[in-house]
DNA sequence: GTCTATATCTCGATAGAC
DNA sequence: GTCTATCGAGATATAGAC
C-alpha cells in the first residue's frame, strides 16, 4: 500500500502552497519563514494560506510530515538486493544521492529541525514507526550480515550506516561552501554530483572490504 | 599574530551577550532568533544589546565573523605533522572532532548560513583570505602529497577531504536524529563520540591505503 | 551602565466584499 | 474561492529616568 502521502489528494493549488512552503521553510527554518514569503513563492494572495492551511503551525506540520515520510522510506527505496555487497554499495550510495538531489528542500528542512532541537522529530518516528513504517534497520542489517559472511571487514554496522548518510547528504547541505572552495563544483554542480558517487563508493568500498 | 578575533576585547557583560546570541543564532536562525531569547539567555536587560551592540543585524554579523574565523582556523589548527599519513590522519580526525564539539554553536550557525543561501559566506572568506588567513587548502595539499609520494591510493583530493569533513562533523548536526535512530548515543553522547573517532579513523584509513 | 516604558514596525490572522 | 483592508500580537529599537 502507497504510504499516507499528505500530497496524493492536494489540488492544484495547495500543491503550490505546499511545495512553496516547503522551500521556504526549508530555507529560514519554521520560526524564520514569513506567511508573506510562501505566498510570494506560491504566487498566491496571502489569505489563501489560511483559507487551505489553518495557520502556519497547521502548514509546517503538514509539511513536515511529508519531509519525514520522505526520508523514512528513501532508506528502502534506495536499497535494492544485488548479488554482491559491492554491487549493494553501489546502488545505494547512487539511489541515496538521487534521492537527496530530488528533494534537497526535504532535506534541508529535516537538518533545519535537528539543529532547532528536533522536538518533532521523535512523536513523528512513533507515529510513522507505529502505522508500519519500519524505520531504516534495513540498510544496518545488510552491513551486518555482509560482515557475517565475511563479504567485509568487521566494522560496526550502526557507525559504517551513519558515516554514508553522511557522505552522500553533507555537500548538499554545504552546497554554498563547497562551491567556493571547490571552483568546478561551482561551474558545474550536476557533473560534482556524479564525480561525487564515483568517488564515495570507491572510497567506502576500499573501506570496508577485506584485506588478506 | 593573533586572528582579529572579535571577542578578545570584550568585556564580561559583552561576552555574556555575544555567547547567548551565539547560541540563539545557531538554534533559531539569523532571522527566527528572537532578542529577547538572547537576553534571557544572557540573562541581561534587553535594552542592554542595543546598547553594547547596535541592532540585530549587527550582533549577527559579529557573530558570524567569529565564528567563520574559527572555521577557517581550524583546519590549520587540528592538523598537526605526523612521521606517517596514517599518524597525521588520526590526529586531525580526532583534532577536528573535538573542534566541533568544542564549537557546536559555531558549526550550527555555520550550517544555517549555508541553508539559508550562504549568503555572507562568499565576502566572510574573501575578507578572511585578504588579511592573511588561507582557505584550508592545506589539508587538501597534505592529501595531495600523500597520493604523490605513494602512501595512499591515488585519490581526489578535495573530495576526500570533503569526507573527512562530512563525517565528523554531519553527526553533530544531526544529533536529534542519531540519538533516537541509536539508543547507545543517547545515552552517553560523549562515549559515542569517542567510539565515532576510532571508526571514522579505521573506515577512513582503509579507504586510502593502497592494495598491492 | 542599567532598567522601565513606550514608540514603531512587522507579521500572522480574520472580516467581509465580490 | 479570491482579494483588500485591517486588527492585534509580538518583535525591534529608542527615550529617558535613575
Amino acid at each position: 500500500m502507497p504510504p499516507p502521502d499528505s500530497r496524493s489528494d492536494y489540488s492544484e493549488t495547495e500543491r503550490q502552497i505546499f511545495d512553496a512552503a516547503l522551500d521556504v521553510f526549508a530555507r529560514e527554518g519554521r520560526r524564520g519563514a514569513r506567511m508573506q514569503a510562501i505566498a510570494d513563492a506560491a504566487d498566491i494572495n496571502k489569505a489563501m494560506l489560511h483559507y487551505y492551511f489553518r495557520d502556519k503551525a497547521t502548514l509546517y506540520e503538514e509539511v513536515f510530515t511529508y519531509t519525514a515520510c520522505q526520508f523514512m522510506a528513501s532508506f528502502d527505496a534506495s536499497l535494492k538486493e544485488a548479488p554482491t555487497f559491492a554491487e549493494t554499495l553501489r546502488v545505494f550510495i547512487d539511489g541515496y544521492v538521487d534521492f537527496v538531489r530530488s528533494n534537497e528542500a526535504c532535506m534541508r528542512l529535516m537538518v533545519q529541525e535537528n539543529l532547532a532541537g528536533g522536538t518533532l522529530l521523535g512523536q513523528q518516528m512513533r507515529k510513522a514507526t507505529d502505522s508500519g513504517d519500519a524505520p531504516p534497520t534495513i540498510l544496518v542489517d545488510t552491513i551486518a550480515d555482509a560482515v557475517q559472511a565475511g563479504e567485509i571487514r568487521p566494522v560496526d554496522p550502526d557507525h559504517t550506516v551513519l558515516s554514508v548518510i553522511s557522505t552522500c547528504l553533507y555537500f548538499f547541505v554545504a552546497q554554498p561552501t563547497v562551491q567556493i572552495m571547490h571552483p568546478p563544483a561551482e561551474e558545474d554542480w550536476e557533473a560534482f554530483v556524479e564525480a561525487r558517487k564515483d568517488h564515495l563508493f570507491d572510497l567506502i568500498y576500499h573501506g570496508l572490504a577485506p584485506r588478506e
